[in-house]
DNA sequence: AAGAAAATGAAATTCATTTTCAAAATGTTA
DNA sequence: TAACATTTTGAAAATGAATTTCATTTTCTT
């Protein structure tokens, strides 16, 4: 296992990169289309942002953000995630917690979250036949789908252990 | 159909309020129980959001008591539905509109949610299948599940002609 | 380089939710 | 019933995330 973490890693790497600049690509290809403007703010936070792979929200970036780039506002960081959304490339999430969070697409169209409680991890997952189920529940009330929303909440594999009385 | 309208209204009137007269037995023992004292306010409030069939929020349920009772506040109508959650009579729910909903348990014990994009409507329903391969997911990933969300937002029946590109 | 249009970011605003606090109501005890 | 401790009430204030404002700066096209 652990000789093969150099390369591994490396290959992660140049992959991420790649979806990376990929998008940040589609991104300008969308500013321009709307007749907006790329500035150097939008592209550290595109660039940022794409290279997260976990749900997070404008205030979590901008900190983020914030530790190398001080001359970065909170409201550009705001801004921006919305533009990435409303461009595609970011999905808008709220979770019980109530707090607005982001997630880059993925290779994966669509997916339903698992929500860990005790430690707040995020596990995605993908359900063809629950999918499936869904939609026949749709049918039989006549009603027509655009989108849904699935979030199991509860205690992850090594939360467990923590749960309120399980002992 | 028409002839047996007023028939089944006294039936239905009836068993209401003898649902909602149980409940409300419930919350006055839970008040008890927690060493809380009952009052003219909470009274009224309960009677008024147990009688409802809908998903409300803290702001109808207190402008629908205003309208009779001029002598109930916001806050004591927000107290007691968090009151009435706690004592295991209401469910809390936040749906994609972001504003706390309150609904009564009913008979059935969960229950997930088909909302109209177009109306607002609520619809409810219920999917073993579902739910047994939800949990099945859970297990996949070793997660303990404690409660879940599943809701399916697009247009109903009646709202579907209206929905954006349909035609 | 000039001008038009858009972006930035600090500060202000919004809005639902929650808390505060002084006055009122409740229920227990004597 | 009166006194008392405790809880409740409700107007107002506070909170906090999300959103908007606006003066200044930047971008992009002539
Ligand atoms: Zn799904
Ligand atoms: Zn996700
Ligand atoms: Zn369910
Ligand atoms: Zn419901």
């Amino acid at each position: 296992m652990l000789q093969f973490k150099g390369r591994k890693i490396l290959k992660k790497k140049g992959v991420d990169s790649l979806q990376v600049s990929g998008k940040k690509e589609r991104l300008r290809d969308f500013i321009k289309k709307m007749g907006f403007k790329s500035t150097r703010q939008r592209d550290i936070i595109a660039t940022e942002f794409l290279k997260t792979i976990c749900h997070i929200t404008a205030e979590e970036l901008y900190k983020k953000i914030s530790r190398m780039n001080k001359e970065i506002g909170f409201t550009t960081v705001y801004r921006t995630l919305k533009l990435l959304a409303k461009s595609g490339l970011a999905t808008e999430r709220v979770f019980a917690d109530n707090l607005t969070r982001y997630e880059p697409i993925s290779t994966k169209e669509h997916h339903d979250h698992l929500i860990c409680l005790a430690c707040g991890g995020i596990t995605e997952f993908e359900d063809t036949k629950i999918e499936k189920l869904q939609e026949a529940v749709a049918v039989e009330f006549g009603f027509m789908t655009i989108t849904h929303k699935m979030e199991l909440y509860g205690y992850c594999r090594k939360c467990k252990k923590h749960a309120p009385a399980s002992e």
